[in-house]
DNA sequence: GATGCGATTCACT
DNA sequence: GTGAATCGCATCG
């Protein structure tokens, strides 16, 4: 059933039975394009990860932990543009994370890439990311994801259909059965804890701990 | 203009 | 399990 006449030029993929290509996928609503994202393969920094969690992110006033729920400011702008880019965010003063944006431009949506599966470039992995003792822990968390493909802030907007980008994404040679595909709250939130807007591929070593947001001293 | 805390990670107890 | 590191943004006065 799948993979027959990929109409366009984009390589296909089967998502929900029908097959489509990547930029129409990251097109349309967000939770399906974040399931889709599973099993992508990320490049950058000569390295190749295959995701294996993602969360979804709603716009403004439609997701209260998003980014873009109060609307559109300096940081947070490429959420508005076209999708396929690449939003790129500094938090806790130290760390990057990298989001795809979804749906049509002023939607405002994207998916956080969480963690993932270093598929080649393990060395130059490994050199990155000297504090993880096992190759598992190379991509396993938004942050080292991001430290292990050599991205920071200056790919924030990138275009990731782009082949001559710095950053690109590409479907999966394969894609990953939906039963394993598993969803629960987003990690690190605070609220919306009914919104089961992470997904993951279940079985695989990669996927991160899940943690209740941190209660924080004042 | 000042202040508090975050879509986190790492080291230590 | 707890706390520190450390910068920008959003919020408040």
């Amino acid at each position: 059933m799948a993979g027959v006449g990929g109409p366009t030029g984009g390589a296909p993929l089967t998502a929900g039975g029908a097959a489509v290509d990547l930029a129409t996928l990251l097109a349309g609503p967000v939770v399906p394009a974040a399931r889709g994202l599973l099993g992508c393969v990320i490049t950058a920094g000569g390295v190749r990860v295959r995701l294996t969690e993602v969360e979804a992110y709603g716009g403004v006033g439609a997701d209260e932990a998003s980014h873009a729920h109060r609307g559109e400011t300096a940081r947070n702008r490429v959420m508005f543009g076209p999708p396929g880019r690449l939003y790129v965010y500094f938090t806790y003063g130290l760390h990057w994370c990298l989001n795809v944006v979804c749906g049509p431009a002023g939607t405002a949506s994207a998916v956080l890439l969480r963690a993932g599966e270093v598929v080649d470039g393990l060395e130059l992995a490994r050199r990155r990311r000297p504090a993880a003792r096992v190759d598992r822990d190379l991509a396993r968390g938004p942050a080292r994801l991001a430290q292990v493909l050599g991205l920071d802030g200056t790919a924030n907007g990138a275009d990731l259909l782009d082949p001559s980008g710095p950053v690109r994404l590409a479907p999966p040679a394969q894609a990953p059965d939906p039963a394993r595909v598993r969803s629960g709250p987003r990690v690190g939130v605070a609220g919306a804890e009914d919104r089961p807007w992470r997904f993951w591929l279940d079985g695989e070593p990669t996927v991160s701990p899940y943690r209740r947001r941190v209660r924080r001293h004042r």
